[in-house]
DNA sequence: TTGTATGCGTTATCAC
DNA sequence: GTGATAACGCATACAA
């Protein structure tokens, strides 16, 4: 339309015939402003194209309507699902995001995070990396504390106790899993697991040792593989897992990436999930069963996260004395075949399932 | 840390004993400033935990370091390779990377690029929805016009001519496709096709006719489908072709959603590709390769086109004449055996392909 | 080499 | 109802 390069609330002003004070309390329909002047001076803003500059509000205002956004890994489709949620709610609230990669690298969240600051993010949603040397808990605190609310998705943060958090039940999901592969009569059961120092990853083992444990299945060491949350270290696991005098006949995977690995190594041998070896997943895998592949999971709806944890925001945002939260988003087994395996017979007394019985 | 609370030039020149000009100048490691203050300066400004407002820095110089990025679909795995490129590339110039989803929405489109003009944006990388109308090409031109560069990627835009552009070689990547097909013997050979306004997907269409036409085989147009560019639609798409007189051999795909929507149909009508009916896709599908389904693919680099078009952002925004440029991303067809079918013969004599004859 | 004063585009506090 | 004018935090021409 119009050239619109040099126009503020000024201009604005200039062209209609009234000051700069009354242009702005159109723009913010606030107050007592004559009907006649306020339309006129809408007609001079639209006539001219006028949008006033979000970086002029933002530093008057002291606030911005820019929400951060960092997560460890874009390549992880958790994280899309994630990201999904996260922008729905943020739009309907006019909160733009801002979206920052980590890398699973602590350094460059601390970067992440100082930039955050410059920018004076109205908020901060975090998938944090450094869990574990209280840096970055630190530094979320002091947002948190100077008046940016922060909420941990998924993972917990050394030192960011206090903050909000949205996590899934990683315990009891992992517990329900394994408690299954028990009941299909398993009883060499595997753990692939993460970064041990990561939250769910500890969370997840823990749900897996007590199933084993209120069964009666032995714990064994050699059946717990460490890996990270990438796929190419679980295949590797994998590999090795398969290579003890006495394999596992199931193995749980820790996320859906660690699935994919495992699963890539099984194909590459000849062997399919649900027949020769059981599997389960944590992270339920689209695509896969739009293709057939029926492989077993514990599920979190990671939109849901994403709903929930910019909600929560929101609402810190809007109300600096909200009360802090911690949101469990529920887990859910489901079952496609892929936990059982040719030759062994599932049990005939049902071992505990917390689900079931309470 | 400290407090830090309200830290800002004004009082760091005060604690440093000199004046907020000075502390501008270190900030911005500018002209010459006595080595001695310099450092006093920095010292307090670490000391007391300050990082400059990025909102006031963007507000006196008039620009800001903050990128909009525009994509049609958070779910879609394309965009979020494009977005991993765009935001390395980012990250490594210093700026930031906005996310805005319109949702293959036009309306959405055109409340999204209003809001990037109040953020004041330093550029837009956008794949566009409203393609057609004009209104969405005549914003990019407005923003490149008043010195906001604009990069578009996958999608020509109506109104949009003179625009830097990023896309892939569509026509050519379907031409090859379509070529093999018909080199495997195929004679019958469909295509799911998108909406038919998008550029790509009508310039994929221009490559499946070429191929036809080329090597001699009647183009039908009942063996001519358009869905949308989602999983559903090709379902529904597959479902007709398959349910013909005379059904398709080979079905080439549009895009990577679409070939899941076909493939979801085969599986649960105990079809196999590469077997019972040859498939080729558009777009690559990692996971599936991982778990061993052979998906043939003309396969683009969506991160290579993310870093392309932030690359070419940035020299824009470094340079207000830099030369507008088109870049031309190469397909590369990935053969995994699902282009075949039981029945089909190869041909004897080779069909043309572009790639290798020139 | 350093300081003073003004501007960037808005909002908010006063007056009128 | 409306209009001056001082913030907001920083950069910069101009002085010193």
């Amino acid at each position: 339309m119009s050239i619109a390069s040099k126009m503020n609330i000024r201009e604005i002003a200039r062209l209609a015939g009234v000051s700069v004070a009354t242009v702005s309390r159109v723009i913010n329909n606030s107050e007592s402003v004559k009907p006649a002047t306020r339309e006129r001076v809408q007609a001079v803003m639209t006539e001219n194209n006028y949008v006033p500059s979000a970086t002029a509000r933002d530093l008057s205002f002291q606030r911005s309507e820019v929400v951060a956004v960092v997560v460890p890994d874009l390549k992880n489709p958790f994280f899309y699902g994630l990201i999904e949620g996260i922008t729905r709610v943020a739009e309907k609230n006019h909160y733009q995001v801002l979206i920052f990669n980590t890398n699973e690298d602590a350094q460059k969240e601390y970067q992440v995070l100082e930039t955050i600051r410059q920018r004076n993010a109205a908020g901060i949603l975090i998938t944090a990396t450094g869990v574990r040397d209280g840096h970055t808990g630190a530094m979320l605190k002091e947002f948190q504390a100077s008046g940016t609310p922060v909420v941990l998705i998924d993972r917990f943060v050394e030192g960011g106790e206090g903050l909000d958090t949205v996590m899934a039940d990683n315990e009891a999901g992992s517990y329900e899993a394994v408690c299954e592969l028990i009941r299909q009569g398993h009883e060499r059961i595997a753990i692939i697991a993460g970064e041990k120092t990561l939250s769910p990853v500890y969370e997840r083992e823990l749900g897996y040792r007590r199933a084993l444990t209120e069964n009666g299945v032995k714990i064994r060491s050699m059946y717990i593989a460490y890996g990270n949350q990438m796929a190419d270290r679980s295949y590797s696991c994998m590999k090795r897992l398969l290579s003890l005098s006495k394999p596992p006949t199931a193995v749980f995977c820790g996320n859906n990436q660690m699935s994919l690995g495992a699963l890539r190594y099984l194909i590459e041998n000849g062997m399919v999930a649900g027949k020769d070896i059981g599997i389960v997943g944590f992270d339920d895998i689209d695509v896969l069963n739009d293709v057939g592949i029926p492989l077993s999971v514990v599920d979190r709806s990671e939109k849901e996260m994403g709903r929930k944890a910019m909600e929560m925001l929101v609402r810190h945002m809007k109300d600096r004395d909200a009360q802090s939260a911690h949101v469990s988003v529920p887990t859910r087994l489901i079952l496609r075949g892929s936990e059982k395996a040719d030759g062994v017979e599932p049990r005939t007394r049902k071992p505990g399932n917390r689900r079931r019985d309470t």
